[in-house]
Order: C-alpha cells, then sequence, then structure tokens
DNA sequence: AACAATACCGAAACCGGTTTCGAAATGATT
DNA sequence: AATCATTTCGAAACCGGTTTCGGTATTGTT
C-alpha cells in the first residue's frame, strides 16, 4: 500500500492497439517485436473471438479441426504467446512456487544454496512453475517474508530448507492450510510432506568406519541443538558408538555451529584434553574445516594422529591437504524429490502426507585413517 | 500452450463471495484466513466502490481524510492485502526481474551464486520488485530462457551474469529492447548498462605485490578465452610486467577453465619446465587450489619455493594450509548497485546508459611470500 | 424429408485490481 | 441568494486472458 500522496492524472497509453494494426501491414512481416500480440489482436485477425481462440489454443473439443489449425497457425506465425499474469489471473493460480533464503552466515563455505535452487528450479519448470527466490531479512521475524507472499498470493506453494526442529515457518504454513515441502524433518515432520538425507544413518556409517579402523576416542563436533539434522547426526554418532560397546565420553561431544570457527573452537578444546580423540566427526564441511586447521596450528598430523571426516561433500575438499573425507549426497535428487511432492499436494491437497529419506554415502578422501597406536582391546567383544 | 484435449466442463467454483460474506459474521472475527478477503469485499462492507477504495489505499488526493481512513482501518482490521497478480495486470507491468542460472558444472567451486542471488533478491525487495529464478537447460540454447520469459512477460528486466565477450544473450536483449544489467563487460558494453570489478586492476595489484616481494619469473594460470573477464585479467598481468621491465614469458602464461582440475593441469606444466615460476597468479580461487594441490605433489613448499594468489575471496581459502592470499570484492556491493541500475533504466529507459566498476582488494592470508632466493638485479631499474 | 442429435462458435461474465471521467455535494465568492 | 470553483465519490472501462452458456449450422437417423 502506497501512503504517499499521487496526481491523479498519470498517463497512461490506451489505443495501443490501433498503432499495433498499422504494422502488421508492414513490409517486415516476419521480424515480429516479442510479446506485442494479444489473443484480441489475433481474434480479429481470424475473425473470431478471443473465447473461440483461447479454446482452440488450449486443447478444448468444441473446436473445429480447421478452425484449430487456422488459429494455431496464425498463433505461431505472429508469434503469440498468452501474457501469463492475465492467464493466471483468470485461473486463479500463479503456477508459482516460493523459496525464502535463510540469512546468510557472512562467509558461507558450501554450495548448497546454489545448488539447490538451480535443481528446483530446474525440476519446477518441467511442470510450468517458476520459481520466486526471497531473501530473509535478518531484523524482521523469520515468517514474515513467508506471510507477505502468502498474503500477496504471489505463490501457491513453498519449499523450505534448513528446518528446525520447532520451526515457525512450518507452524505458520500449517496453521494457514498453505502448500509446502521441508527439505529436513520438524517436530510436526508427521503433518507435512518433507525430504530428508538419513543422517543419523550416514553418522552410524562413518563412525563405523573409523570404529573399524580402530578408533576408540571418537570427538563429535556438532551444530547447534535447533537444527534437527544436526541432532539426528549426534544420534546416529551415539547409536554407533552404542552398538560396539564403546564408552560415550561427554567431553568428546563438542557443540558447534556449522561454521569454520566453531568448528576451531571445538577442536581445541578437543585436542588439549589430556587423552584427546584419535578422530573427530563433524556435522559439516566447514566445521570439519575448522577443526583441521586447529589440529595443525596444535601440532596434529592428519590423518597419522587424527582422522576428520566431515559432511556436505563441497568439491573443494578434494583440494585440500590432505583430501577432505566426507559424507555427500545428491542435491539434484533433493530438488527434484522436493518439487514432486510438492506438486502432488498442489494437485490434490487432501493425500495424506508422505516423506522421503535419502541416504548419504562416506567419500573416502584421506583424511582419516586408522590411529597411531592401535588398541583394539575392545575390538573382539563386538563384530 | 495445452496441445491435449481438455473436456470442456471443467469445475469451477464461482460464488465464493457469498460464502465468505458468511464467514465475516462469525465469531472469530479477528483469526482471519489470510488472503481471502478482496477489494469488492472491502466496498461493499464500507458501501463504497472498488474504484474509490482502490484510491483511498493508494493514496490518491481525490479522497477525503476521513474516507481514507475508514478505508485503511477497515483494509488492516480485515487483513485485505490486494492481489498481486490483479494490480500487475492491471498496471501492466510484472515487478518481477529474472535471473538466469548458467548451466552449472557439475561441481561448482565458489559460493558467488548463492551470496549473489541473495544480495539481488534483498535490494529488489526494497524496491517491491521481486527474483525470479531460471534454470538453463544446457541443451537447447543460451538465449532460449530469456526468449521464454520476454514472450510471456514474466518479467520486466534481467540481470546477467558471467558474461562473454560475445555474449547472445546480451544481442538478444539489446535487439528485443528489453532492459537488465549484466554484473561483467562485454563486446557492446557501450550499448547496455554493466557493473563489473576491475580485474585489470586487481591483477595489476597482485602482480606488483609479487614483484616487490622480488618475484621475476611469474606465472599465470587462465580462464577460457570466452570469459571477458579472465582475459582482462591476464591483461593486467602483462601490463605491470611490462610496467616493471620484466620479461613477458609466453611459457608462463598457462590457459585454464576456472576450476580446480584445470589449475592442477596448468600447474604441472608450469612446474615441470626448467626454470619453473616462483609464483602462480589464477584467474580465480578454485584455479589456485588446483594450482596447490598440484604443487605440494611436485614437491613445492608454499609460500617459501611458491607463492600461489587466487581471486574470489572464497571463504573456504581461509582453512586451508597455507591460507590462501588471494583477490576479493563485495558480492552484496554487486548485487545492489546492480539493481540500482536496473531501476534507473526501468524508471527512464532512455537515459544514456551507465555502468559501475568496482575494485578488488588483495587480502593477504600467507600462500605468498618472497622467493627462496632473491635475484632482483632488475628491481632498480623501475619502481 | 422432417426431426433429433451433435458440432461449432459468439456473447458475455469473470478473475481482482487500477484509472479515467463526469456528476453530485460542498464550500467560497460576490 | 445565486454563481462558480473544489472536493469527493460513483460508474464504467480497462488490463488480457479463461470459462460458461446458449444459439446456429451441420450432420445423422428413419
Amino acid at each position: 500500500m502506497n501512503h504517499f500522496i499521487l496526481s491523479r492524472n498519470r498517463f497512461r497509453s490506451f489505443g495501443k492497439k490501433g498503432l499495433m494494426n498499422d504494422m502488421k501491414a508492414g513490409p517486415e512481416e516476419e521480424w515480429v517485436k516479442s510479446g506485442e500480440v494479444r489473443i484480441s489482436d489475433l481474434a480479429a485477425e481470424l475473425g473470431l473471438t478471443k473465447g473461440t481462440v483461447s479454446r482452440a489454443l488450449n486443447g478444448y473439443e468444441d473446436i473445429s479441426k480447421k478452425t484449430r489449425k487456422r488459429v494455431m497457425e496464425a498463433a505461431t506465425k505472429r508469434g503469440y504467446v498468452p501474457t501469463t499474469q492475465a492467464r493466471r489471473l483468470a485461473m486463479g493460480l500463479t503456477e508459482t512456487i516460493g523459496l525464502v533464503l535463510p540469512p546468510m552466515p557472512s562467509q558461507p563455505v558450501n554450495t548448497f544454496v546454489s545448488e539447490f535452487i538451480n535443481s528446483v528450479s530446474a525440476a519446477l519448470h518441467l511442470h510450468g512453475y517458476d520459481l520466486l527466490v526471497h531473501s530473509a531479512n535478518s531484523e524482521e521475524s523469520e515468517v514474515e517474508p513467508y506471510r507477505r507472499l502468502v498474503q500477496s498470493r504471489k505463490v501457491d506453494g513453498f519449499i523450505i530448507f534448513r528446518t528446525n526442529e520447532k520451526d515457525p515457518r512450518v507452524n505458520y504454513l500449517l496453521n494457514e492450510g498453505f502448500p509446502f515441502v521441508t527439505h529436513g524433518r520438524t517436530a510436526r515432520m508427521a503433518e507435512h510432506d518433507w525430504f530428508d538425507i538419513d543422517g543419523e544413518k550416514a553418522f552410524r556409517d562413518a563412525t563405523s568406519h573409523l570404529i573399524k579402523l580402530g578408533h576408540q576416542r571418537i570427538g563429535f563436533v556438532g551444530g547447534g541443538r535447533e537444527f534437527f539434522s544436526a541432532q539426528l547426526r549426534l544420534k546416529g554418532f551415539r547409536t554407533m558408538l552404542e552398538e560396539c560397546c564403546l564408552e560415550n565420553v561427554p567431553s568428546l561431544e563438542q557443540p558447534g555451529d556449522l561454521t569454520g570457527q566453531g568448528g576451531e573452537i571445538a577442536a581445541q578444546n578437543l585436542l588439549k584434553q589430556t587423552r584427546p580423540p584419535t578422530a573427530i566427526l563433524c556435522a559439516n564441511d566447514a566445521t570439519a574445516l575448522g577443526v583441521m586447521k586447529a589440529a595443525r596450528e596444535l601440532g596434529f598430523n592428519i590423518p597419522e594422529e587424527l582422522s576428520v571426516i566431515g559432511y556436505d561433500g563441497i568439491a573443494l575438499g578434494a583440494y585440500i591437504d590432505p583430501p577432505l573425507t566426507t559424507l555427500t549426497f545428491s542435491i539434484e535428487e533433493s530438488g527434484k524429490e522436493m518439487v514432486n511432492l510438492l506438486m502432488r499436494r498442489l494437485k490434490s491437497p487432501d493425500l495424506p502426507v508422505i516423506s522421503k529419506l535419502a541416504s548419504a554415502i562416506l567419500k573416502l578422501r584421506g583424511s582419516e585413517g586408522p590411529p597411531s597406536s592401535i588398541q583394539n582391546k575392545y575390538m573382539e567383544n563386538c563384530l
């Protein structure tokens, strides 16, 4: 809503059509400037009404084959493309999906967001949908952007990622009954469609891998408590420790914040202990990079004296020394699957919620190995 | 255009308004489901016509203070927000800017895209514009996505980045007379607004820095010839060599492709020479990481035996060993400036083209230093 | 050949806003 | 009190499509 005062008589170009009709008689009939022909022009040119032209182009069966052909030929010849806004208004839908970027860390290290946007956008396009990307203003409430987009009816649904366990965005949209799909689970995951990577299994795998290498004191650097996914990764770590009869040492579990700095601090806390861990699992690659940096500064050789494993599969992890072993998953698949879930929901809003869990795979690149002094006295007890 | 046949009598919910009017009499008047009140509802409720309500809300001066207040209060009370699609159709604009993601390398290396999208989106929002992100299908022509968006009138203008010297997208849009701004210069930069980082100056600075450290054999790993910006960086490198009376050795200029792999290959070509360079300048950070990897594998210590400098300022560079010295610039500023240029263009299409050149700064992090054997016999000749 | 069924298209309403234009109500002027 | 200028609002067109409904023209049937 504009609250400032406007002069009433603003310029408005009426009668554009007359000008166009003149142009169509011109000599260069084939070079049509894009998007200047309206359905009414086409109708007038063909001696039909715009309703008929519309039905012909949209495949209604009450149009004769001959007329349909005539209309379609004229349409392609004149380069007619329906104006999206008008079509959407008439049909009562926006054919647009919203994606709100969460406030970014000042120095993002992974390329998840751009890859994700890319795959989501591509998948949406196959369904004739557009992607509206909105950035969150860190000064306002997290749900505000969603509220704006819903109220102004700019989108038909949302793609949400980086969910928290208690997610205000999810609460808001569930309350509104507005369609959306999340990348990541939430406390209310039984009430909405979601896609997620099985981080718990991923960290069981990674932990198991380290244990098999002979590690018995394994550190863990997590994410904030608000990130459900980070909690699940921690759970996977603990589960596998227990399965292998390894003691869960609280001091070896350090909180992090999914950034490099957080990793540095956590690593210092871990490595300055009298009995430091021989391996550290990190909730993501950024954290792992911080851990590796701190380890170097404290004189730990990787992987001889300390194994490090991350999560995210960032491409540049392959170029550092040593290359970072990490858990990877297909971002492209994530985008595709989420779009499928969302399209299904838009088509039939009352279907039961469904979800999809994909798995991450451990990409061994060299930042882990057997501990320097193998002490596998407990190993016989378990498999 | 749908070409499949549809049955003619599809369900359409007319008369939704009657239902709504019933609801508004209900007991829970304050909990309004978002976006269910139309301007006609508001008008009926107030005993006004929708034209009057519209003018009141949009600040026309032919509405009495009293009426305006009444309307605005009712609007906020009922939670009225105009339907974007309808408003845009009536006003003949989309208030949307398109951004087409170029086909990504399978492993994107930097976070530029997501940061850029974020800043562009935020800047657009300040002007009441939305950002439509479209992904390019690698199988079709580069301009096809642009053509589609123009023809269907989904956007009012474009933000283009990663320009090539001869850029088909630029040619198409110039030909259409469609507004856009580029991030990066092109062969036709005199004909369109653009924003760019002064890569030439950046590489003059970096080269100068290395020369002052005592380097005399400096290698350069570039990007493909199609990237105008990479060419300009090369130019800056050459210029500074010449200014300092250093010989330009062709074998020290290696082509690259802006990826880590390309950097590895180029570094091998450089370092296996009988007189390898003591420093290597890279057209971007991904390349620099590849160079560092290859150097390590060939037994070169960085920075003692080889200095490496990149370009992009990726955050990950701070976490590797040694931390990567690089040329950085503000992506946020890029986004903001480009949006400013574009908004200006949309407001007054006939203004002369303008451009803005921002500078990168050399962020010293430790991957460069004086060469092991200082031979600065030429240094006295120049400053 | 008369009549019912069907194919085909025009007319008009509708989506939800914005803007123009003119008329009625109000206020100022003489 | 009559006249004129202003303020204020209603009526209606418009943006560019889609969809409903009804009326001809055409075809099919016996």
